[in-house]
DNA sequence: GCGGCGT
């Protein structure tokens, strides 16, 4: 279902996508509209918060779903101290979703904001629902079955004819092409137990371009090692593998893309604090 | 029978 919408007209015309699945969530007088939809630029989950007289809408692409399902599971964890509970932000391509926790007389509430170029604002504002955070907890149940579908499907991926497509409202990541197994091993239905990224102030995906893009490889040599960049993704989302090759060893980090500007920030900082050390530029060349 | 935000 598409929640009620009025259909016609609803920017970019997602009218004629197609719908893949379809939940609702009542939280409170709330009720919440998941539509998970495709079209011929890819997917993306579009989450509606209805109250008796208004509706707001979030679109969120595809790829930041799991990070949605995350970020839920982390102010689930902080339900009791909702006060001391970070705020989020989600960076994307081109727009970024703000999570801040608030409360009022009604009780504890989490608003995402979901700021794009060419669009205004849109916030949908989700009650805690209880003080264990029953209302959290079931949208965070929610994301992570769609999670689960978007991830277990086998559409063919979507080429994008032209990546410059920057007047479109409802842009959205092409599909990647996944591999992996199901969401979790075992019963394939429940949510992990504790999400294992942690995403703290902020969270860069690369240009959608990259997304999901094997090919993406790139080598730097330094003295006689040398260490290769590669792009993949799993079930659990995105990453970073560097590979430190010397001689016939090998040893790989993976690094979730949700940690990579804290990594850059962290690789910047020692450059910075070795600076009068290494006076010469870095040997390093790129392939 | 709710209704929060406000870049």
């Amino acid at each position: 279902m598409d929640g009620g919408s009025g259909g016609v007209g609803m920017g970019g015309g997602g009218g004629g996508d197609v719908e893949l699945m379809s939940k609702t969530l009542q939280v409170e007088h709330k009720l919440f509209y998941f539509d998970l939809k495709e079209n011929s630029r890819g997917r993306y989950l579009k989450i509606s918060e209805k109250t008796s007289a208004t509706r707001s809408t979030i679109i969120v692409p595809s790829n930041a779903i799991y990070y949605f399902f995350d970020i839920f599971g982390y102010y689930v964890e902080a339900v009791d101290q909702p006060q001391d509970a970070v705020s989020k932000e989600l960076q994307l391509d081109n727009k970024v979703f703000y999570f801040d926790t608030g409360d009022n007389k009604r009780g504890t509430f989490l608003k995402i904001s979901e700021a794009s170029l060419n669009r205004n604002r849109s916030t949908i504002i989700v009650p805690a629902g209880s003080a264990q955070g029953e209302g959290w907890a079931a949208f965070r149940d929610i994301l992570a079955k769609i999670h689960e579908v978007n991830e277990s499907s086998s559409t063919a991926p979507y080429i994008i004819p032209n990546q410059q497509g920057s007047e479109s409202n409802e842009q959205v990541p092409r599909l990647s092409d996944d591999v992996g197994a199901g969401f979790i091993s075992g019963h394939g239905n429940q949510h992990p137990s504790r999400p294992e990224i942690k995403v703290d102030r902020s969270i860069d995906l690369p240009p959608r371009e990259d997304l999901g893009n094997m090919g993406v490889s790139k080598v730097i040599r330094v003295d006689q090692k040398r260490f290769f960049f590669d792009l993949g993704n799993n079930n659990r989302g995105h990453y970073l593998r560097m590979s430190e090759v010397a001689g016939t060893d090998r040893s790989s980090i993976i690094l979730p893309l949700s940690g990579l500007t804290q990594f850059h920030e962290m690789v910047g900082h020692f450059v910075e604090i070795t600076k009068d050390r290494n006076e010469e530029p870095p040997s390093a060349k790129a392939e």
